[in-house]
DNA sequence: CACAATACGTCAGCTTTGTTGACATTCCAA
DNA sequence: TTGGAATGTCAACAAAGCTGACGTATTGTG
């Protein structure tokens, strides 16, 4: 936090003009556009949306996790996550599963049709977000974690923070 | 996960893992919900919601535009983006005034009260920024820009260039 | 001038995804 | 055994997107 104090102050406090910050917003609105355009564009096809595509993307990140920590990740309600979660279920891309030490909860994993819409999907986003990412640069692509952390809501870094342990 | 790997390449090409894309979409996803949270809390008590924010935002940022202009920085029918018009000009937030010199466009600014919401919601929306970017500091900010610029599609990236030039 | 194209508004209907509220079931744990 | 937690389901509703069709100025063009 200790900017550049004294002397100069460094590259001073220019980036937290006004102007600057309303770029950034801006810039944030229109690439999360970019950002859900091909996944969206898959989806469509196959009449599911974006909130088929979130289950389906934090049931393969954490394989065998309960409806009610699905809920606490994506911050919907249950009826809501469930209506998805029921299509997905039908369709045979999930598998919902009792619960063997606690039989209420149940256990949510991917079929093989499942993992092949997961991997569709986010081949399409990561593609997107490599050619990003090689065309900025890796102390660039630091930054953007840096900036992106910084403005998740504390319970929401929570869940990011224990997603990012899962596996590396 | 390929950790050491040899000495040369640098800094490599590591963060262009899949391990490390992922982790910038997750970072992506749930950021973006902090990015919107605090003008939805003061939107939803006024039984608002983010289409008005965002028509709000972009007559602002572009006072006299015409409808057909807003349509295409947001990315939506006219229709869908009328509702939310209509709404705001009965409430008296937006004003539209007909073309001079083509009568058949409608010139859209915000009204006083127009300009108050909007100032309230970007306040709200910029602090939580400015809260972040001071956290990161301006190199991070720097990156994080690059990044997102880089993500977006190219006709969404030239709105946004667009943009701005108009200001700075 | 006549006609096509443009800009805008609107009606109707549909979809996705979120919300509340109410209520039943199952089952763990005190 | 009983209370509460986890889940599921029904109903109703809202926000915000979509398509398609139609009407009305207005403008530009052949």
């Amino acid at each position: 936090m200790p900017e550049g104090s004294s002397p100069p102050m460094g590259q001073s406090l220019l980036f937290l003009t006004d102007e600057q910050l309303r770029k950034g917003i801006e810039a944030m609105f229109f690439a999360y556009r970019g950002f859900t355009a091909d996944p969206d564009r898959i989806l469509a096809q196959k009449s599911y949306g974006r909130a088929h595509h979130r289950a389906i993307h934090f049931i393969h990140r954490s394989p065998g996790t309960t409806v009610n920590n699905l809920l606490s990740i994506l911050g919907v309600t249950k009826q809501s996550l469930n209506r998805v979660l029921r299509t997905l279920i039908e369709d045979g891309l999930v598998a919902s599963t009792v619960g063997i030490r606690d039989k209420r909860e149940r256990h949510l994993h991917l079929t093989q049709d499942g993992a092949a819409l997961e991997r569709e999907l986010s081949d399409a986003q990561r593609d997107r977000m490599r050619a990003a990412y090689r065309a900025a640069g890796p102390a660039a692509v630091a930054g953007f974690r840096q900036v992106l952390e910084a403005m998740m809501d504390d319970e929401t870094r929570h869940h990011y923070e224990a997603m990012k342990e899962k596996i590396e």
